[in-house]
DNA sequence: TTGACTTTGACTTTCTTTGACTTTAAAAGT
DNA sequence: ACTTTTAAAGTCAAAGAAAGTCAAAGTCAA
């Protein structure tokens, strides 16, 4: 396992054990699991965004902290605002972290979102020259969230 | 024997031992073979695709891997009858047709239908050349049923 | 002898890890 | 009050780790 994985898991159990709402010194969390600092940024910046579904508060000097809020949100909203938030382009593993997320939101069933996700796969797209799928797989999930907003 | 073909035996071998789930690191097999890492993408591509029942996933980077994954075709033959059934090309309608049929057999809810549906519209496709909306639907149609199939 | 398939390796892209350096804020001195 | 010290977090670029791409060269059967 991957050093970011294993400290993903943790802020994720942290958080878990908290309620959805977390607190802590990037230097404590460094030192606990052994690494350098910046590594929980990298964590944090990677893994923690706004996409998947979470808010980062900070500050720095004496007193700093990382805050970190899983959010609860609206089915409706969040689909109108990927709708727009989609452009005219959308790679593949962008594709896959929204999908995720709707389902861990319950907006789809995992089945769902394996079978939404194979049709936007790199896979199913290879007939396509690349630098067009990305545009392809923009449209295509806008039909798909106009349906889930039905 | 062919050096693709020995990687390709080594890899089914491999799949067989696990259950049809198989992760590994493209360079460790490689080097176990002595071949170049490409070799190994090459045989993967030419020989463990979805025609044949495989799903590859991959990814870069630091823990990087390649997972193959073997369906088993064995479970439903009416499922393959529609794969082999779809060839390279699919129009709109057969597609809906075919999406209704599953429906109706009960292998897919109407909700499914719905979702799918979409991703493979005219409008959805409407950035290609309206000649080659029938290869890629075809393709995705091939993906949705091997989905559909594990 | 040609055309499809195979083999190779240089180069590219993606993701991770590290550490030196910068910025910000509170606390402690003066 | 103002300045200095100290305690945080942020930034960024380099190095490392892995897979992907692509084109050139090789092989082999029809």
């Amino acid at each position: 396992m991957l050093l970011s994985d294993s400290i993903e898991k943790m802020i994720e159990d942290m958080l878990a054990d908290s309620g959805g709402m977390l607190e802590f010194r990037r230097n404590d969390l460094a030192n606990r699991i052994g690494c350098v600092p910046s590594q929980i940024t990298y964590v944090i910046s990677s893994r923690f965004t706004p996409e998947r579904g979470y808010i980062i508060e900070s500050h720095r000097g004496g007193g700093g902290y990382i805050k970190v809020v899983k959010q609860k949100f609206d089915k409706n909203s969040y689909l109108m605002h990927f709708f727009h938030a989609i452009g005219d382009s959308l790679s593949e593993n962008d594709a896959s972290v929204f999908l995720n997320n709707l389902e861990e939101y319950g907006v789809i069933t995992e089945r769902e979102r394996d079978l939404l996700m194979v049709t936007v796969t790199e896979s199913s797209l290879s007939a396509l020259p690349a630098d067009r799928r990305n545009a392809v797989r923009a449209d295509i999930f806008r039909h798909i969230i106009l349906m889930l907003l039905r």
